[in-house]
DNA sequence: ACTATTGTACTATAATATTAGTACAATAGT
DNA sequence: ACTATTGTACTAATATTATAGTACAATAGT
C-alpha cells in the first residue's frame, strides 16, 4: 500500500488527530479504497514511528465512525459502504466542520458573501 | 477593535497554536495593521476565555518571530514591516481551505447543494 | 490442537498543554 | 512621588497526549 498516510511530528496538531485526518483524506482521495486493508496497528506504528496505542486508538475511533471495519485476528479494512452516521450525527459533524471553515475563511479576510460565492463556483451542481 | 482573532476550544489543535495562527492570519488579512495595538495579554485571555499564560507565551513567540513588537507597560503592537498577503495568496489559502472543507462535508454524505444551503443559513449577511 | 497474526485492554510513566495565582519590572500619565 | 497599566517570570496543580510494556481475545491457516 506504500505510504498512503503520513504524519509530521513537528506539526502541533496531536498525532492521533493527524493520523485520523490522514486516513480519512486518503480514503476521500481514493488512495485507500473500500475493502482495502490498512496496515496492522503494530506495522503502522513502526512505519510512522509512533506508538501502537496511538494507532490503535485512531482505528477504534474510525471504526466507531464507520470509516473502517475491523476483523479481529485479520485486520482493519476501509468500509465498503462508508456506513453513514445517523442524520443527526451527520448534521452535528457538518455544523462543526462548517463552523471551523467559516471561522478560518473569515480570518483570511473574506466576507461570508465572498466565501459562499467561491464555494458555489467550486460546487458540482452549481 | 472587535474580535480580530478567535479560537475554537473543540479544535484538537492546541490553543497556543490556534491563537498564533489566528493572529498571523489577522495580520495577513489586514485586519490587524502594522503599528496597531493588540489587546493586552490579560484582556485577550478574558475575551477568548483562555489563560493569560497561554496568551503571553504566544506574544513572546510572535515577538521572537518578529511579527509583533512589545513595549513593556505599554502594550504589544504589530510590527511595522509586516507585509500583508496579496489577494492572490489569500485566494490560494481560501482555495485550499474550501477544498478540504468540501471534501469532508461531501464525505459526510451531503450534496453540494445541501452544504451551500447550510452555510448560507449560518452566514451573517444572508 | 496448535501457532501466528491481529485487534483490544490494561497499567504505568513521561511529556506537553492549560489553568490559577502571585509577584515583579518597565512605562505613561498624574 | 505616585498610580495604573502592561509585559514578564515564577510556582503549583490539572488535563491531555504519547510512550512502553504486557496480556488477552478472536481469527485464519496448518
Amino acid at each position: 500500500m506504500a505510504n498512503a498516510v503520513t504524519i509530521d511530528p513537528s506539526d502541533p496538531l496531536p498525532l492521533y488527530a493527524q493520523l485520523e485526518r490522514a486516513i480519512r483524506d486518503a480514503i476521500a482521495a481514493g488512495r485507500l479504497r473500500p475493502g482495502e486493508k490498512l496496515p496492522t496497528v503494530r506495522q503502522l506504528a513502526v512505519d510512522l514511528r509512533i506508538n501502537a496505542n496511538t494507532v490503535a486508538k485512531v482505528y477504534v475511533e474510525l471504526e466507531r465512525a464507520g470509516v473502517v471495519e475491523t476483523r479481529r485476528g485479520v485486520g482493519t479494512f476501509v468500509s465498503e459502504s462508508q456506513t453513514p452516521l445517523t442524520l443527526r450525527d451527520r448534521k452535528r459533524e457538518l455544523a462543526g466542520l462548517s463552523e471551523s471553515y467559516l471561522l478560518r475563511a473569515r480570518q483570511l479576510g473574506f466576507s461570508d458573501k465572498e466565501i459562499l460565492e467561491y464555494l458555489a463556483s467550486k460546487s458540482k451542481e452549481v
